[in-house]
DNA sequence: CGGCCTGTCAGCACTTTGTCCGACTATCGC
DNA sequence: GCGATAGTCGGACAAAGTGCTGACAGGCCG
């Protein structure tokens, strides 16, 4: 057996060789896995225990022991379940993103629900695997976000892509603004009174005004609220 | 020599196997490619036609001819360069995209430049290749979005995935705010003067402006559009 | 050449917002 | 019960934005 359980009362993680000296691990992808179902966690500790290139480096039950060892014991690569006891995988990637902003977190769950992926690419994870996925698929994937991809199954990709396609609807509108119309609007997208965009664009405050006014026309909208809510869904592309 | 150039005068696109009818195809996936460069499009067809389960059906050398003859040859996938002389790839996409909107289509290019791959996904593209991919990397992509999936090389995805992050900023922020100081914010979202919200709401325009002037100590702003463009981060999430 | 579009500017009347006061009620936790 | 929080309302004044109308120069196209 590869692992043995730690004695450790307050941290219950599971710690995998007993922290045997970094001496071949530089070309090894360390990897910690946060996974409540025991049966799960020990097959996948089991699992890469076997491979060439990859070393287990903890096994945490839960998001809060994970969230207080991780940060002193940081993997190259951390399996995140969604579903946990507690504080759900979500919340924990949300806090180790914010300690750790460069740490690769893969989530690792059996739903393909929308509102969960978003969420959890929000929250700072680098790919999103469904649990469905042979393993040989998950090495791949960690292997993935370790060069610098974002792994993610193919469904959940999609989904992802599709999220951006929606944009392009409010086109046919905002398109026919000349390039002048565009840079006061974008102004007004920022929060800047007619005044401060009179400055920048270095016109009077009379000019923006007549703008606006034909913003308002070729956007059928009657107020700046408006016209900046049908603008952010284009501004959006670049970012 | 598995094609040959179609004598055709307007449409000068390439014909591949002079419509041999449909007998085996129903198992084999129609590649259809938009490609300027000669060399390389030959190179594909050629790669493609040995290729078992994938079948190279039309090749393109320019976007024009692809958009007037793509919808009444439909492929099952498109491969699509962005930089095409005259129309661009990313138009192509998009006018293609309103005809079929089912079309798959992978975008196959040099750049990995993140303004292009945002335009191109928001044009209707569902998946980005950089050329430097293997050819058998590419045959798994089109596998893949044919199966529903989305493939991106690695650094394609990571920036999508990247994307997706900044959304979590204006988290802290905006949920401080008490559900009816909510509701107001989402109806000024809309477009809503003080009054109309009010009415909606049932409640005065005093306290609808109390609301207004919270709500912005809150989220740190002086202005409606700065609210709303701060909320319209949050709001994003579920579409 | 004569429209049409774009970019520029201005004034007036009116509405909407933003900011600063203060106040009352209800609920919840310590 | 006291304090904090959420929800409710009102007044007053200043600042900003909106609607409408008119004007002029330059460029492009039929």
């Amino acid at each position: 057996m590869p692992h043995s359980l730690a004695g450790n009362s307050s941290v219950i993680s599971t710690r995998i060789k007993p922290d045997s000296n970094l001496s071949p691990q530089s070309t090894m992808i360390q990897v910690s896995i946060v996974e409540d179902d025991t049966m799960l966690r020990e097959t996948l500790i089991r699992y890469f225990a076997g491979q060439a290139g990859f070393r287990c480096l903890m096994a945490y039950p839960n998001a809060e022991v994970a969230l207080d060892d991780i940060p002193k014991n940081p993997p190259d690569v951390v399996l995140m379940d969604i579903n946990l006891p507690g504080m759900s995988g979500i919340d924990c990637v949300s806090r180790l993103h914010a300690a750790l902003p460069s740490l690769k977190i893969v989530m690792l769950t059996v739903f393909e629900d929308s509102e969960q992926v978003f969420k959890s690419l929000s929250a700072g994870a680098f790919g999103y695997l469904v649990k469905s996925n042979r393993p040989t698929k998950i090495l791949q994937a960690i292997r993935e976000v370790y060069e610098g991809g974002s792994p993610m199954s193919g469904h959940i990709a999609r989904m992802v892509v599709k999220s951006f396609e929606r944009r392009a609807a409010s086109h046919s509108e905002t398109d026919s603004l000349t390039p002048r119309e565009l840079e006061v609007l974008h102004g007004l997208s920022c929060g800047q009174p007619y005044k401060q965009i009179a400055s920048e664009l270095g016109i009077s405050l009379s000019t923006v005004r007549t703008y606006i006014q034909r913003i308002y026309e070729k956007l059928h909208v009657h107020s700046q609220t408006e016209a900046v809510m049908k603008y952010a869904r284009r501004i959006d592309d670049r970012l």
